[in-house]
DNA sequence: TCTATTCACTTAAACGTTTGCGTTGGTTTT
DNA sequence: AAAACCAACGCAAACGTTTAAGTGAATAGA
């Protein structure tokens, strides 16, 4: 591999003024500035990240710390949209993105502190873990730039999607189109879900609509299969719901085919509405009334932020940045009125 | 940031003591050793990958190159799995993976080698994309070890999805299903659309069944919208086809929707089948008759050949590997005998 | 008793950069 | 004509490691 000093050598002058010519400081004369990036052009040099960055204690890499319960990773559509957009956005400005490694028992594994330590990064965003894994917790408590996505920890900027603006979107829409027995399958406990509830809730009380117990079910996230279970006791109840909410489209997904599976129809005897807004949904039919996250916000916010806190500590602010999202209307919503 | 320096004044003993108790050489006491590596961790040292690959030339990451058409990145479905499994795979024997930025606009950008060059990467994967672009083919030429996803170059190992295996377990299934009319909407040209298109007629050959022109269409990949009006085509015709195949799931979904909008079911009027085996597909009613391509054998394998390749040279062959997938019977062929 | 050998460590160079400070020689100021 | 300045470059240290070669002391072999 060439080096500065290869170039050094082959223009008669110091490796100190190649480097200085290649990082155009203000103190090389221009006509050897020239010479020395031809030559530099010419023998192909490309500069050493590593060596770089032991001078100026910047890597421009960034780590990346995800994974959920079903340990999905990047198969996680929300996550992976989310990735790409900020992947993009800090690419704009010159930084690589590496995965800190989640696999907790492979055989060398460090914690994900010392993981992002040993590589130096400039900044870590993190989605889509345990936000109370006490190795989460120490890597937010150090003193690299952390970004999260829907989580809030003190002293941590955090990019949120509008979970309230999301249901109090769909509760209204749910309601004007005639609505009044609206069943919740909501996902497990998580300040998230916890948000979305209470949300449900007081908007339909909004709308003077009281929901019974019975209509407020549990099942994890993107469990096809547990929405499944619950929506058929959501049918088989006397008063059965005209509408279902389910804390996201594949949930959403399954509920559908229980639906089906009762001998019912979607929307026609009972309507679903989903949260997320999956790629794929806007290819399958009916296409699923939900709410769709905005992830490429989301994403770019969190790119945006990060970078300002690493390249200008000062005068950035830790903040919490809500990013709102949008209906997306499809077929599986009737209207009763 | 504590180093190997502090270590040593702290114990008295010289920095390359340290190096070598640290990396369990022979030449140092056992006392010593364990004094050492006490004092580190006491410290919480973390050794230093920069500084580690400049001595070793190693940085044991990994440059990731992909790219669609559709400029979907980490949302395609089939490349996250296959990339997931890579990680996976990787991370076990102690490599991280950092993506060769493919925005081929932005200001500062290099090129795809440079930027590996830059990272100094070990290897680096390559997939889904323009494999005749003179960028990508650059790399490939380059010293830089490299193993490609479902595309073949000389001198490069590659890990191929079994497209043969794929077509025929397909075509064999649909006939024995009684089928003699059979369509084929196949993806944009590539080696692996030719070879797909190749078996598809072979094996129909085999079964003794001739395809009628007509019945070959050709639509992007992934392309729901290309599809559904190949497939409305399709059912125009005075000899409508009672199955239709499709270049990959996504597409069959918009050829599903075009068969409703005829106001035909699937499959008993139509019936189709996919390729891919897309997760979400299994969480949708009618489930998606298809092949199932092997993500995880993928990408373990593509892990486990580039790290033999780079840490094993001489005794590692370049070679081409096929994984082959599996047929994943859904509800949507219609048994006509 | 003298010479090899082994053990346990140290020395020092090297990897490829960046950067504060110094050193030139030449050009302006007073 | 002396003093002051500037433009253009070199010197050398430093970042945190690894590793070949060297050193001194203790042990073993003859």
């Amino acid at each position: 591999m060439v080096s500065l000093k290869d170039i050094a050598s082959k223009c008669n002058v110091s490796v100190a003024t190649v480097s200085k010519a290649l990082n155009d400081h203000s103190d090389i004369g221009a006509e050897t500035k020239a010479r020395i990036r031809r030559t530099a052009r010419e023998l192909g040099y490309v500069p050493n990240a590593a060596a770089k960055s032991m001078k100026t204690n910047r890597t421009h890499n960034l780590g990346v710390l995800f994974m959920d319960d079903a340990n999905s990773g990047l198969q996680h559509d929300f996550f992976a949209s989310v990735l790409e957009s900020f992947k993009k956005e800090v690419e704009k400005e010159g930084y690589d993105i590496t995965f800190i490694s989640n696999d907790r028992n492979s055989p060398g594994r460090t914690s994900y502190l010392t993981h992002a330590r040993y590589r130096r990064f400039d900044g870590v965003i993190i989605a889509n873990v345990h936000f109370d894994d006490p190795e989460v917790v120490e890597l937010v408590k150090s003193d690299i730039p952390v970004v999260t996505i829907d989580h809030i920890y003190n002293d941590t900027t955090t990019i949120l999607s509008d979970n309230v603006d999301g249901i109090k979107t769909l509760v209204d829409f749910v309601v004007e189109n005639g609505h009044k027995d609206i069943a919740y399958i909501h996902g497990a406990d998580s300040s998230v879900t916890r948000t979305r509830l209470v949300t449900f809730n007081k908007q339909l009380e909004e709308h003077g609509i009281t929901v019974p117990d019975e209509y407020i079910q549990e099942s994890p996230y993107r469990d096809t299969h547990g929405a499944y279970e619950k929506t058929l006791e959501l049918l088989d109840l006397p008063n059965r719901p005209t509408c279902i909410f389910y804390p996201d489209d594949y949930a959403a997904y399954g509920g559908m085919r229980a639906v089906m599976e009762k001998g019912l129809k979607v929307p026609d005897d009972v309507s679903v509405v989903g949260f997320d807004g999956i790629k794929v949904a806007r290819h399958i039919r009916p296409r699923l009334t939900t709410y769709r996250q905005d992830t490429d916000g989301l994403g770019t916010q969190a790119a945006k932020n990060l970078i300002d806190l690493i390249e200008r500590p000062k005068t950035t602010l830790i903040k919490q940045i809500v990013v709102k999202g949008k209906l997306l209307e499809g077929d599986t919503l009737k209207k009763l009125n």
